[in-house]
RNA sequence: GGGCCGGUAGCUCAGGUGGUUAGAGCGCACGCCUGAUAAGCGUGAGGUCGGAGGUUCAAGUCCUCCUCGGCCCA
């Protein structure tokens, strides 16, 4: 014992000690608003712009959500990433602008409204419609400011005083100037097509507005007798068909067989008692389907009379079972790939006025003419023999009697299947021909200029998504333009009544746009006719078409009214950012919009994310009761911890959120939070005095230096592509396995203990510095309130943001791939080393590192010039430490996985110094300190 | 029902053109430190790579089928 335990001086005084005032525990959902009301009262989004004024432009087009509701996870994962985005392009040096927006027209919103006036008991057709627009446009108002909110919530920095809505005036104006250019071109005509339609909202519906449900339908099998057979034999046989929506028999106008498919011709024998069928007709089935078909019909006993191809088939013609009532049409048999031995009769029942395929082949492929059968409210037309005026839903057991009249009907049944079903009022649809307004993809070849855009002109994000958009819009039909709503913008266009043609008139153009720019949609109904007409044209002459636009057609035109016409923003966007399920959404409505309007698209680059999936990778839903609000992460932890989740995850594929993976993200940010603690509380007082070149500095800050622009250069990279979970895992690691685990725990000694201005220290401080500046900017777009609060804490409340600063950029001198191969192996025979310690310490020799010393041995020279230089007892932490080439001793300490490495360890000799607790020899020469020390506080002493 | 995508340790992710005992971090367990302390360090245990076939000297990596999940469509 070199003093008496009393009389030894207490050096913590000495020690350079972390400092900071930056706490360990964030309390993030107290602070974080505070963060959101300075960077408001700051104006940061308007500081940045004018920071970035003529800097080459980064523009991310936002797609606008729905103002209809809170937003749910999805929307709260998918700004987060857009300001992501945003944030890392900015402080790369562009100028990325980000204009928030919101979809307001649409069905959606219109139901709400209408259900208020159910509940009063009202009609909607007895209210002003301009009243009832009104409403809408206020329900639309208020979720839009509900939403934003919610959204600065998150930290998302944009132009939210002033984001665009696809219901403001000018934008309504800018669709229709749009939906014009579609009609001067004309690519834009009336059609008539069978579309989903519900005959109790009394409209089509989009494709995205059908949900699909389990439906109990009457299934029937009809028996078809020939007009014109295929031959002499056959023509007493009959052909059935089998259909699960008897309503559609009076549309019937053919009758589809599968050109390779086997058929047999049945003699009935004995049938069972209730049987529709009786002994002695002869029926014509599939093949592989007889045995289903005989036992729907109670068929006990039959005889094969033939077999045939269908090719047979070829040119028959059949007659509709009501021939003689009204239905003396002929029923032609056509092939059809299609026709399939799934289920029913081999032969499909053809009515292509009710279905997509029936209308496909019948129509568009053999020319039959579509029939009008069926009207709005889903009751057949006046002209519709036998069942004019029924309601489809309810007329199967009439169609059934009508049938079983004139012993067509074979069997009758019920049967459960996936029916289309409204998403609003949930009642099934029909599909029904109706007059509909199209955008031809052919005229004009819009399918081509769309195809070569996508193949050639824009960059898909994950890649696979070109594959998928390409092939939807290879197949996809035309666009069906037109709802028969009211909260929408307007067709504005005028049919002449005789010719049928579309009026093109520049100038009567200009007037419709003038008026909506000034009156909004309203301007269409609340305008005279005549007035846009001018002196032209007879009001009288024309039909004023009433339908409105689909709302896809509004956010397809969001890049006309918002990236071009804003000054800010530019056109074609660099990037849209939208969920995989806009492939057919607003990816391809805007692309359709804009080849349509000019031949382009209007975004150079498209990013998809997957959707957000529960913690099992289910899909959320009410129903299931796995659905996770935003806003309790951030009450409960706060929105960095959302922001932390949204890049921890591989988002360009489904990703999952559950309390688990939350508390994951919770652990991840206290050890990022706290490895910015240490380097606040390591960098008290640095001052530019202290700085020194790296070329004056200990390889391994030299290697530090170097990780940074490892880092540096694959952030960036990954950050061109969009590409953040990478960037997450990279910073992450680097926190806890460079930093933490190693420089931070080997550097300890040199920054407490070292004489202040001791070159190792400077440099060490040095390195923490630029360290410090990297991850804080680094850190910046994603963790952007704690980012910004160690921001201030380092430099002060009245510093400039952070989010004001760019991405450091760094010496490429700093760069050394030879150092960093070297300090790889140091770090690989460092394992050896703490895994020896590890031994003592379970042995109870030793307990800190600092009361061992190891001797290495190694086969492979290269370890020992790699050591050649170093402190090896410093990268131990160890307080005495040797290195040789040579073998391994008896008993030596190795690890399988690295060959060649045998360590040897002991009690470090000598006592342990009171300032630094390094074990050496020289204390016992100076008392209580070790040379280093004692030098140390002799200068503070000195200066004191 | 059809098309496309995905299923690697409890969690989040790596695993060019098939090739030694499948990796990382977190979490977990155990231990250490007590001058980053509701912190820090170390060691360790965790995977039949969704399942089954097949191709091959050799498959997480290629093929087929199945299964589960997702998106889109019907």
């Amino acid at each position: 014992m070199s003093a008496d335990e009393s009389t030894k001086r207490d050096y913590r005084d000495t020690v350079f000690l972390p400092t900071t005032e930056f706490p360990m525990r964030a309390g993030l959902p107290q602070r974080e608003p505070e963060f959101l009301a300075r960077w408001y009262k700051d104006n940061l989004y308007g500081r940045l712009r004018a920071e970035a004024a003529g800097r080459e432009k980064f523009v991310l087009h936002d797609g606008p959500p729905y103002a209809n509701g809170d937003i749910h996870f999805g929307h709260a994962m998918q700004k987060t990433l857009k300001d992501v985005i945003v944030k890392s392009q900015q402080m790369q040096g562009k100028d990325a602008p980000y204009v928030p927006g919101w979809d307001c027209h649409g069905l959606p919103i219109e139901w709400k409204i209408e259900e208020k006036y159910r509940k009063k008991k009202l009609n909607k057709d007895e209210v002003d419609p301009v009243e009832f627009r009104k409403e809408c446009r206020e329900f639309a108002d208020h979720w839009i400011n509900t939403q934003r909110e919610q959204f600065k919530r998150l930290g998302i920095i944009g132009d939210w005083d002033n984001p665009y809505t696809t219901m403001a005036f000018d934008a309504e104006a800018t669709i229709v100037e749009e939906l014009l250019k579609f009609a001067m071109s004309d690519a834009l005509y009336r059609g008539s097509k069978p579309v989903m339609w519900s005959p109790v909202e009394k409209t089509a519906l989009a494709e995205a507005e059908v949900e699909y449900h389990d439906h109990l339908s009457t299934q029937i099998d009809v028996a078809f007798p020939f007009v014109k057979a295929p031959s002499e034999e056959l023509k007493d046989a009959r052909v059935v068909i089998w259909t699960t929506t008897p309503w559609t028999i009076p549309a019937n106008r053919a009758v589809c067989y599968g050109p390779d498919l086997d058929y047999v011709v049945i003699e009935v024998t004995e049938v069972a008692e209730g049987s529709m069928a009786k002994i002695g007709d002869r029926l014509i089935v599939a093949d592989g389907l007889v045995v289903s078909f005989v036992k729907r019909a109670h068929i006990d006993n039959y005889l094969l009379i033939s077999h045939l191809k269908g090719s047979a088939f070829e040119g028959s013609v059949l007659a509709h079972p009501w021939r003689g009532q009204g239905y003396d049409f002929d029923v032609p048999m056509l092939p059809g790939d299609h026709v399939t031995t799934d289920a029913g009769t081999g032969f499909v029942h053809t009515a292509p006025g009710h279905g997509d395929d029936d209308y496909q082949v019948a129509h568009v492929k053999f020319g039959i003419p579509v029939p009008f059968t069926v009207d709005e409210a889903g009751c057949y037309y006046d002209h519709v023999p036998l069942v004019a005026g029924e309601h489809v839903y309810k007329v199967a057991d009439h169609v059934c009697e009508l049938l079983e009249g004139v012993h067509a009907l074979m069997a009758k049944g019920k049967i459960s299947h996936s029916y289309p079903h409204s998403w609003r009022s949930k009642a099934p649809l029909i599909f029904r021909n109706t007059p509909q307004w199209f955008i031809s993809m052919e005229k004009n070849d819009l399918r081509k200029k769309a195809l070569k855009a996508i193949r050639e002109d824009v960059n898909w994000y994950p890649a696979i998504s070109k594959n998928r958009i390409d092939a939807m819009v290879s197949d996809r039909p035309d666009w069906v333009i037109s709802r028969q709503r009211a909260w929408g913008v307007p067709i504005t266009i005028f049919v002449h009544k005789e010719s049928g043609e579309i009026l093109q008139d520049p100038e009567v153009n200009a007037r419709i746009v003038q008026a909506v720019k000034e009156g909004g949609a309203d301007a269409w109904v609340a305008i005279p006719a005549q007035d846009f007409l001018g002196d032209a044209y007879k009001a009288d002459d024309y039909e004023q078409v009433t339908d409105i636009l689909d709302v896809w057609f509004d956010s397809g035109c969001t890049h006309a009214f918002v990236s071009e016409k804003r000054p800010e923003l530019q056109s074609p966007a660099d990037l849209y950012f939208e969920g995989s399920d806009q492939h057919r959404g607003w990816f391809q409505s805007s692309l359709l919009e804009s080849c349509g309007t000019r031949g382009v698209a209007p975004y150079k680059n498209v990013l998809t994310h997957g959707m957000a999936l529960d913690g099992e990778g289910r899909k959320m839903s009410k129903s299931l009761g796995n659905t996770v609000a935003p806003q309790k992460i951030i009450d409960q932890y706060g929105a960095d911890i959302l922001r932390l989740w949204t890049v921890s995850v591989d988002y360009k594929e489904d990703v999952r959120i559950s309390d688990q993976i939350i508390k994951g993200q919770v652990d991840a940010y206290r050890k990022i939070r706290n490895t910015m603690r240490y380097l606040l509380g390591n960098l008290a007082g640095f001052t530019e005095e202290e700085r020194l070149d790296a070329a004056d500095m200990p390889e391994l800050e030299r290697f530090v230096l170097h990780r940074l622009t490892e880092l540096d250069t694959m952030i960036r990279a990954r950050s061109s592509e969009f590409d953040y979970n990478p960037i997450f895992q990279a910073l992450y690691q680097f926190c806890i396995v460079d930093l933490s685990a190693f420089y931070f725990d080997v550097r300890k000694d040199s920054l407490y203990c070292d004489d202040r201005m001791g070159i190792r220290r400077r440099a060490a401080r040095t390195v923490l510095d630029e360290v410090f500046k990297c991850l804080a900017t680094w850190f910046a777009p994603i963790l952007s309130f704690t980012a910004e609060e160690v921001w201030m804490s380092r430099y002060g409340v009245d510093a400039e943001s952070v989010h004001l600063q760019q991405w450091p950029t760094l010496h490429t001198s700093w760069q050394d791939d030879a150092l960093a191969e070297k300090w790889s192996k140091i770090r690989r025979l460092r394992r050896v080393v703490t895994g020896a310690l590890e031994i003592d310490r379970r042995e109870k020799r030793i307990g800190a590192s600092l009361q061992a010393k190891v001797a290495v041995f190694v086969e492979d020279p290269a370890y020992v010039e790699a050591f050649a230089g170093q402190d090896a007892a410093e990268l131990f932490i160890t307080s005495t430490a040797s290195l040789e080439q040579g073998p391994a001793p008896e008993g030596a300490f190795t690890l399988d996985d690295v060959k060649g490495v045998a360590v040897v360890t002991g009690l470090a000799s000598g006592e342990k110094c009171e300032r630094c607790w390094v074990v050496s020899d020289e204390v016992t020469e100076h008392g209580e300190l070790c040379h280093r020390c004692a030098d140390a506080v002799k200068r503070q002493d000195d200066a004191a």
